[in-house]
DNA sequence: CTGTTAGCGCTTTCAG
DNA sequence: CTGAAAGCGCTAACAG
């Protein structure tokens, strides 16, 4: 019969303490707080231990600190190529503070968010809330049982990442600007999105500020399909450049430009933002670089802080810059 | 002074107990197994808890039972588009059994995949462990404390879920044939990936069968770069078709064709595999398509049924399919 | 500096 | 069908 596999029964505190002849304490102390004892009696310990092949326990731990070592991070879309990223910060940053990292998938469904956000809170020591489809009753209701953080959201009182893609986007239309465009458009993603709105905002006012025409198309999906499905209402606009809410719409409106015979940078120019696959599109695609795996670090930082007894409700916000690739040109 | 956030207390089994007027053994089984008690018992218990707003502490019933109702899984990057998918259908399984995914990078170095693994493994039921980068030995030395399933790595006498590309890899190397290609390329990636041992292997077999010329050019990485790097080298071999490792080198190579005037699939055809992002391209990828999604999902259904009792090692093979999209044409 | 003694909140025999 | 009691493995006062 073939033997048993991962069935690992490891020792506990008692029998290291009982083979080392020192109390369950001590061998507690020896790992948590070695400069609380003696370095022999802590040499000792940790001999007997290691020859034991004992591993503290991280459910008892947690049950009797009621410190769970554990935060989590949910995301609308783990397949949407802005999260990935942000998720590796927000790994890599709990993983240095010794944590693990919970993951939890909306599915772009806010009723789904708040029950996924429940049910992690309470196995956790507090939660990252990126790009949250919840309102912000929902939100507060859950930061009042745990500690919360969000990305891309601005609740007042809470601690939050916002990542300023305002900055980057008025450097986007001025760009245009001095090319040459007097027209853009904004093509809009989901509407209940708090980036969605900003970016809007801010083309809009460094378009009003440069003398530029403004128009909008409301593609509300951030999809490769949507970008493809709405370049006849950007056509349509009269338009000589394109600013998409994101890289995703923005590589399905090149691809519908070029489908109608369009060729880019020279008919028309596109704009993306987020740089998530921009660097890896041919033509390489003008974009606004979000730095996400900053706003993941940065959040579970925060988090880990405010754990640690800072309660200030930080607002970071973090910039964004312009990056001129190959889709972008003076106007035909 | 602001309210305190995040300092939700809940109520204990034994508040309900005693707010209940019966015992916390009867709390606990009008959680647990409701049929062992009258129906009444357990609608009376229920009552108070809501109105209490009591939850199970899911760290105690974890210390108790020794079940720790979360399963890890543990990627080389999360940032990789293949893994994206897999780790959404592994959190969808997990979700839908009542368990909670912790999810572990490797960030690519073996060395710190065996921390990683080690780590997570100590705090949940099992690991699902993702075109691993470890030998064996460490994987099996892994295998024996904790439930484990691997996806896209063949272990004998571990459960596995194997994403078999050649299937898909032979229909490409057909298609290029019947289009008249009578000399491929096969650029590959990481050497000491199974999934590109396989993928050589099938083209190499497939190339055999029917009469073809197959050259090889070892990339190495997987990566847009490496595959702009090597078209220099993929060119020289004078092959008229090549077929990448992934989708990601793929795209890399399209650009480095580009770049160098040559226009696909006019003057050169191109293959990915994975078909993660094969579909945002312009020209859209043909590619081999590796449902991603299912295999995470399988392997998180594995290691559930293993932790059902059922020790079987099963060994599951997915097969892929062609998807012939916009790279490949007669060559010139 | 180290040992003793209570728990953390829940599950689970074992009685009744 | 329900209650009492003994832990799960570890930490944290409190003594000594």
């Amino acid at each position: 019969m073939a033997q048993q596999r991962g069935t690992g029964k490891s020792p506990t505190i008692s029998e290291v303490a009982a083979a080392a002849g020192v109390s369950k304490s001590t061998v507690s102390r020896a790992f948590s707080r070695p400069q609380m004892i003696t370095a022999e009696t802590v040499a000792h310990v940790m001999e007997v231990a290691t020859r034991l092949g004992y591993v503290p326990n991280h459910t008892a731990q947690a049950l009797s600190t009621g410190r769970a070592g554990t935060v989590a991070i949910v995301v609308p879309d783990i397949a949407n190529p802005f999260f990935p990223p942000l998720i590796r910060g927000a790994q890599a940053a709990a993983d240095q503070a010794g944590f693990s990292l919970l993951l939890g998938d909306a599915d772009e469904d806010p009723t789904r968010e708040d029950v996924v956000v429940g049910k992690l809170g309470r196995q956790t020591d507090g939660i990252v809330l990126a790009s949250s489809r919840m309102t912000e009753e929902q939100i507060s209701t859950h930061a009042e049982r745990r500690p919360l953080v969000l990305i891309n959201r601005d609740v007042a009182g809470l601690p939050r990442v916002l990542i300023d893609t305002s900055t980057g986007i008025a450097a986007a239309v001025e760009h245009l600007a001095e090319l040459g465009h007097r027209h853009l458009v904004y093509v809009s993603g989901p509407t209940s999105s708090w980036s969605n709105a900003e970016r809007r905002r801010a083309v809009r006012a460094a378009g009003r500020r440069l003398g530029l025409k403004v128009s909008a198309v409301a593609a509300r999906r951030s999809t490769y399909d949507a970008g493809v499905q709405h370049v006849g209402a950007i056509l349509d606009t009269g338009a000589s450049a394109a600013i998409a809410f994101d890289d995703l719409l923005a590589q399905g409106i090149l691809a519908g430009l070029s489908a109608r015979g369009f060729v880019v940078p020279e008919q028309f120019s596109v704009v993306g933002c987020d740089d998530v696959l921009a660097a890896t599109m041919s033509p390489p695609l003008t974009t606004v670089s979000a730095h996400g795996a900053d706003a993941g670090r940065t959040a579970v930082e925060l988090l880990l802080s405010y754990l640690g007894g800072d309660h200030t409700a930080e607002r970071r916000v973090l910039d964004t810059t312009l990056v001129v690739r190959a889709t972008t040109a003076p106007p035909a």
